[in-house]
Order: structure tokens, then C-alpha cells, then sequence
RNA sequence: UGGGGCGUGGUCCAAUUGGUAGGACACUGCACUGUUAAUGCAGACGGUGGAGGUUCGAAUCCUCCCGCCCCAGCCA
């Protein structure tokens, strides 16, 4: 019996007779000859299998549709006219299950339009493309989570349900919840890991959060992953070092461990080798001018708009921090700048390439006089942030913490022009299928 | 939610100024012992998003509806 193995590690059994267990992405014939590409998963391979050596693999595998289940068996050996520089020798074929032939697989291995390959997202992330993406998806979660472990942070997830919303601007999704009461799908999870850092010092959470905004850009989904962290008497300061050293680890990993996904991406690698702490900073009142002199209309208490963030960040060849807004367009409970109380003690970091904003962040108001104004001014429900409160009653700290979102930061690993192929099901204005 | 664009066989696209809706790919068969999204030949399937209107005649022009894409706003 050969070993079962995967073609990711086919070029270490080079010589020796070996089972792959997966599925035929493609053929090709010449006479008697066949070349049989198969999919397993962790990579392609391709086959070969003679009429005159091998009759029983040939029969098996001659008209054999794409995407049909199969298990093979044969010698793996060098050849320089293989794709990947390995090859299979097939001499044994079961079909686990063949697709009929007045019924085949619908991704073509052409183009497609973007609404016939999400309406196929569950057949489409087979494509060797989008099964690179999720690895490096995969790598740089693992990575994540790897780098705020060994920071000192505890894992502490918040809810997805919620009883009103975090910052009270933005549309949440609402749910019934049991009888007659309502809920809300999360859109951060940051409040309750406010309350998780004082319990433990320096905390994080990651998971999915829910924006019921109808965005409909290349840098918006409707559910996306957000990893926050949130540390008791850490500061502004702080945070920039931890988010520049988090995100620079993420890409670093990926680099070093998923190179041939980001070759399968055409991915500039170079441009990801740059990415090193320390990131440049640059204050809020210094962007204003940049963009100024670049030409741009903006003046000083706007908000960045997209092509504003990708002004700044294109003058940089890793991720730009941006800090110390104006406190009149950051979330209520961003703490002043002492120095200048009307500046939040906030940071924006925008990734290169025009990937935009994935981080934002900075030093919560701990002060529970100045927490509970700021509850008003923005009519939010006093009593659902009674507990917030709380936290500023008993024992308040200055604390900081900032939220990553995982989707953009990939896609800009990627550098993909579509955040929707980041996510293995991408929830997206009116797509909710499959 | 505003602005712009697009809806044609399973897929990707053509169709001059309103005049018989077509090609490629995919699928099936045949040929070929080194193919790289193979190629060549043959075959079968099958479509103008929907409803009205203008016209001798509409994929094409008009109205409404539906769907999708891009941009902006909002945000990560």
C-alpha cells in the first residue's frame, strides 16, 4: 500500500509510489497519453498516465469530468515540464464520485463575472487562487493570536448579542430575542473588553462584528472580523506600538510561511518585506497639510475621505499612523488630549496601496463625570450604559485599546482588489447567499 | 441613501443608424505519446432580466419595475 499523502509535500516522496486523495481540476490528452492536473487541497499536481502502461488508470480516468472526486496512486518523479517540477505517475484510479456528463462543475477554468462567481462562492473558493487566499487568511489569524498570546493578553470574548448599540451612530443589525425582546448583533467589541481589562489587565477579543450600514465599497462587508485588544494604564502610545508590531507580525508571518500562496497571488512580496516597525506617525493637524499641499480640499475638523487616506498613506511604503484627531469626529468615548482638549487621544493607521483604514484606536475617557456628559450630548440610553458607567465608578484606570479589521489587513496582504474574496462566505449589501 | 454604468445560450462576449440574434468557451464524440486555460475536426443543447409603450418591424428607442457593478457618504 502507498502512503497517503498531500501534494503540498509530493516533492519529499520523489521516487516513491504515493496515494493522493482529491479531486481532478482539469485534463488534458495527447493520443494515448493523459495529463491529469489533480486538487487536493494544499496545492496542484499534475499526472500523467499511458494507454500502454497503465490501461486500467487510462480507461479510469479518460473522459473523467472536471471536479470528479478521485483517488490515485502513483510515482511521483522529477520533470522539469511539470508545473511545480513534480509529477504523478498514475497507475491506479477510484472514482469516488463522477460528475455526470450532462451536468458539469460551473467554474470554468476562464473568466467569470463577479456575480456569477459569488453566487458560486461555495464551489468558487475551490479555484487555486482563492483556496491561497484562505491559507494566508488562515496564517495571518494564526499569527495574530500567536503575537497577542505573547504580549501578555487574554483572550476574552465579547457577545454578539447586545442590548443597544457600542457608539450609538451606526445601524445595527436588530434580532428578536426570545418573546418579546429585541437585540442587536455587535459592532465592536469593545465595550465589554473595558470592562474584561480591568479584570485582567490586558485583554483582547476576536471574532465577527455586524454593521448594518448599506456600504457599498471594495472596503465594506456587513459581518467582518475585528481583533481588539484592550489594556488597563496603557496609553496612546502604547497603542501605535502594539498595533504596528501586531501588524507587521501578521505580514511578517505570511511571508515567511506562505510564500507560494502569495506567488500563486502574483503578490509584490517586496513591498510586504518593508513592512517592519517602526511605522511613520503623523499628527491629525500635519495630514490636513499634507493633503493640502497635495492639492485636496481638505481643512482642518474633516473627517479623511477615501481618496484622502490614500493620499497620505501612498507617501509611505508601510502603514501610516495617524493620530490625534479632532475629538468632534471621534466615538464619545475617545479621551481628550490633555496638552489640547480638542483633540481625542485617537489613531487611524491606513495601510499602503490604497487599502485604506485598518485600525483605529486610542485612550478611553476614564473619568466618570466626562463619560456621563458624553452619554448625553449623544442621547445615548443612560441606563444600558449604566454598567459602562460602572467601570468609571469602581476603580476607573486610564486604559486604551484599538480594533484591526482582519478583512482589510488581508486584503491588503493579498492585495486583492475586492475584500469580498478575504472572507470564505462574504456578507455583502443584498448578498446574503450562498 | 445619492451619482454613474451594465443586464444577450451554462459561462464570457458580439450584433453598423431600428431590419433573419451570432461567436468563443464549457459539454459529447473522434484524432494525436509531453500537454501547460493544449490543438484540430464533428455534434448536440440553448438566450435578449420583467411588464407596458412607439413602430410595418425592437437586443437596440421611451416609461416603470427587478438584479448586478463602480464611486461617494459612513466606517474597520
Amino acid at each position: 500500500m502507498a502512503p497517503i499523502i498531500s501534494i503540498e509535500e509530493a516533492g519529499r516522496h520523489s521516487g516513491e509510489s504515493v496515494t493522493l486523495r482529491g479531486w481532478l481540476y482539469n485534463q488534458r490528452d495527447a493520443g494515448k497519453l493523459l495529463f491529469p492536473i489533480f486538487r487536493d487541497g494544499t496545492g496542484i499536481m499534475q499526472g500523467v498516465c499511458s494507454l500502454k502502461e497503465s490501461p486500467a488508470a487510462y480507461e479510469a480516468l479518460k473522459n473523467l469530468t472536471q471536479e470528479s472526486s478521485c483517488i490515485v496512486t502513483g510515482t511521483v518523479r522529477p520533470d522539469a515540464r511539470a508545473p511545480g517540477g513534480h509529477e504523478l505517475h498514475v497507475s491506479e484510479v477510484q472514482v469516488v464520485q463522477r460528475i455526470a456528463d450532462g451536468d458539469p462543475y460551473p467554474i470554468q477554468l476562464k473568466e467569470h463575472g463577479t456575480d456569477f462567481l459569488l453566487e458560486n462562492r461555495h464551489l468558487w473558493m475551490r479555484a487555486p487562487r482563492q483556496a491561497a487566499i484562505l491559507r494566508i487568511r488562515a496564517e495571518a489569524i494564526h499569527a495574530a493570536r500567536n503575537f497577542m498570546d505573547s504580549q501578555g493578553y487574554t483572550l476574552t470574548d465579547s457577545p454578539m448579542f447586545t442590548p443597544s448599540a457600542c457608539e450609538g451612530t451606526t445601524t445595527l443589525f436588530e434580532v428578536s430575542y426570545i418573546d418579546d425582546e429585541k437585540a442587536y448583533l455587535t459592532q465592536s467589541g469593545q465595550l465589554y473588553l473595558e470592562a474584561t481589562a480591568a479584570a485582567l489587565g490586558k485583554v483582547y477579543c476576536f471574532g465577527p462584528v455586524f454593521r448594518a450600514e448599506k456600504s457599498k465599497t471594495r472596503r465594506h462587508l456587513t459581518e467582518f472580523w475585528m481583533l481588539e485588544p484592550e489594556a488597563a494604564y496603557a496609553h496612546l502610545e502604547d497603542m501605535m506600538v502594539l498595533g504596528e508590531g501586531l501588524v507587521s507580525h501578521m505580514v511578517q508571518s505570511v511571508v515567511k510561511n506562505r510564500p507560494r500562496e502569495l506567488e500563486t497571488l502574483s503578490r509584490d512580496v517586496t513591498k510586504l518585506a518593508a513592512v517592519v516597525p517602526p511605522f511613520p506617525r503623523m499628527l491629525y493637524d500635519d495630514a490636513v497639510v499634507t493633503l493640502q499641499k497635495n492639492g485636496k480640499a481638505a481643512k482642518w475638523g474633516d473627517d479623511f475621505g477615501g481618496e484622502d487616506e490614500t493620499v497620505l498613506s501612498s507617501q509611505f511604503d508601510r502603514p501610516v499612523i495617524i493620530h490625534r484627531y479632532p475629538a468632534s469626529i471621534k466615538a464619545f468615548y475617545m479621551e481628550p488630549d490633555p496638552q489640547r482638549p480638542e483633540l481625542a487621544l485617537g489613531f487611524d493607521m491606513l495601510a499602503p496601496e490604497g487599502y485604506g483604514e485598518i485600525m483605529g484606536g486610542g485612550e478611553r475617557v476614564s473619568s466618570y463625570d466626562l463619560l456621563l456628559k458624553r452619554v448625553r450630548e449623544h442621547n445615548l440610553p443612560e441606563d444600558a450604559f449604566k454598567w459602562y458607567l460602572d467601570l468609571r465608578r469602581y476603580g476607573s484606570v486610564p486604559h486604551a485599546g484599538f480594533g484591526l479589521g482582519l478583512e482589510r489587513t488581508i486584503a491588503w496582504i493579498c492585495g486583492t482588489s475586492h475584500i469580498r474574496e478575504v472572507i470564505p462566505f462574504p456578507r455583502l449589501l443584498y448578498r446574503i447567499y450562498p
